[in-house]
DNA sequence: CAGCGTATTCACACCGCTTTGGATTATTTC
DNA sequence: GAAATAATCCAAAGCGGTGTGAATACGCTG
């Protein structure tokens, strides 16, 4: 049941159906009760893929996420795409995911945009210097960057107050009296890792103690580097009192290496957590913890931005920071003295 | 850039550029290259939209996902899009999800197929008598199913040997010499449910132990109500010794509840989780559990089928079941005699 | 009653690609 | 050398909608 049929049925034209099921005024309002009654009695639908043609609006927006073989993905994704999807879907929209390999993500991108197949993009984990952000505002596609990035001109984003949330786990634990505080932190080309060290600098300088270069380690974005890492920590002539770890991604590893060392964390050790870990809510150790509030609303967010950015509304005010809020748990005890 | 002013660009008709790009055998070889060659240089990409339209192939294939505004979500479930969506993208195919609200789930499953969104379907959390199936099946949209479910017909579907599953936690705790073993369960409408109730059920009888009624009690699908159900079955007279919680998504409350008790899990009560927990990679505690291995492999698996499927493999031929196995955590111990 | 504005409907081109059914050469066959 | 065959290429018709400009009918004015 296409257009031309459900016209041929009610003796109109497929050019008057179409305007009387897309509400224009230029159709009588009898001849419009008429046809929304028929579409709905023979189920007639509109063909997506037609309409998308013809409009070229997809109605759909994607998210090209580097999906890693590897690690286990970041845990607060599915909360994304969940709230984007349903704020999407208010707006009558699809989220179409499209895996790369990190190999050819930058083709990827190049594929989806001039394939056309979506209206918008979501880009998430930016980076310091993000080619795929510089390609999507060289061409004038419009995207919503989860994370900030260096860019020339203004674009939308959403993002959280990532120096202002390390300082509050730093000075914590300095307030502790720790002072050998580690941070370990995923590769410093995404830019939250580089706010977040910023941050981590910053508050040791204010409480007066020195960031030693070996307190400084990647622990890539997997829970196993993370593990790798922790043990280098753990390892040094002057093991740190207290460890900062910078994501949730690899958190599970640190928590995983400490364990293995035969160290308890809130006792031997303080940790803590940027992101928080999923597990939290199951355990009697609860992970102190540097949190962005609802994830979920994070999607809902983004979604949102990326409306707005369609609608037409200048990138300047498109730009959204959330703070962070520290949430004490049993892994961050005061140094003993 | 499009087809025609490629064809325009090349002196050619646009039907030959599309046979040499599409690898059609009556073309010249040496045009062959140059029309290929041009179209890398100029960056020419089909346009995806339109291309569907005409092959009224969408190359999309679409998950529709109730996501609750309450819960968390299955915890599996984004490595189970990684995996489909990985396995999609080798395909050249994307993958599409639509959000739902519960109340209106089957509107939008009628609004997805008829708008021709895409080639099928996956269907998760089957239920016993799932109209979004039977509907499928009616309107012979091809869809593959997260699970089995009361269908006249063969159709493909992927699932878990729920029985057998359950039966490794129940003889695990009966061998330990537990006799009062409560189930935790999923709403008996969803078809995992029900399989792990009657591996539950049998298994208790092969023991000799007889199934309590009040030892049965439904855990919802989400922490909260898994928490509920717990504080039940703790208020009993004669509460239970062992607890088999059949599904991830509620275990976390379970676990509260039981720690709000003042109860710790393989000391006071045995606890065996179908599905495991997500948190475990991270504690000291690590939950006794039956696990489906891989559950990214599921994901790959479910597009697996559905790539075979839409290449009109009978669906009798499409049906995986995997074994789950018994992995030994703390969280269970043999009944003090 | 010619003239004109308004309300309603329609014919047709178009979106960008695929595909069918020739058309045009070039090559082979007898 | 004519006919059959193969190799290339192309015009045009969709796919199923939307959007533009024109046609038709009606009522009203002067």
């Amino acid at each position: 049941m296409n257009l031309r049929q459900l016209a041929a049925h009610l003796q109109l034209s497929p050019t008057t159906v179409s305007r009387a099921l897309n509400g224009f005024p230029e159709v009588n309002q009898e001849t419009r009760e008429r046809v929304v009654e028929t579409a709905v009695r023979l189920g007639y639908r509109p063909n997506t893929v037609a309409r998308r043609l013809a409009t070229g609006k997809t109605d759909s927006i994607g998210i090209i996420y580097p999906f890693e073989p590897t690690d286990l993905g970041d845990p607060v994704f599915l909360d994304i795409i969940a709230g984007a999807t349903e704020r999407l879907g208010e707006a009558g929209m699809d989220l179409v995911i499209v895996s790369a390999a990190v190999e050819n993500e930058l083709e990827t991108y190049h594929r989806v945009v001039s394939g056309g197949r979506v209206d918008g993009l979501i880009v998430a984990r930016t980076r310091v210097h993000d080619a795929r952000l510089q390609y999507l505002a060289s061409k004038n596609f419009p995207f919503v960057a989860h994370g900030r990035s260096e860019l020339a001109d203004p674009y939308p984003w959403f993002d959280y107050d990532n120096e202002a949330g390390m300082r509050l786990a730093v000075d914590q634990l300095t307030g502790e009296g720790h002072r050998r505080i580690a941070l370990v932190h995923a590769p410093l080309e995404m830019n939250f890792a580089m706010q977040r060290r910023l941050g981590f600098l910053v508050g040791l300088n204010a409480a007066g103690a020195d960031a030693r270069s070996e307190y400084l380690v990647c622990g890539g974005l997997s829970p196993k580097e993370g593990a790798v890492a922790t043990q280098a920590l753990l390892a040094l002539p002057e093991p740190p009192t207290a460890i900062v770890v910078d994501n949730n991604v690899s958190a599970p590893g640190v928590m995983t290496a400490l364990r293995q060392a035969g160290l308890v964390a809130g006792r031997d050790i303080s940790v803590i957590v940027f992101g928080g870990l999923r597990s939290q809510e199951t355990e009697t150790s609860e992970v102190s913890a540097v949190l962005q509030p609802e994830p979920r609303e994070a999607g809902r967010t983004l979604a949102e931005l990326m409306l707005a950015r369609l609608n037409g509304r200048p990138a300047a005010e498109l730009s959204r920071l959330w703070k962070p809020v520290f949430v004490a748990g049993t892994t961050d005890t005061p140094l003993p003295v």
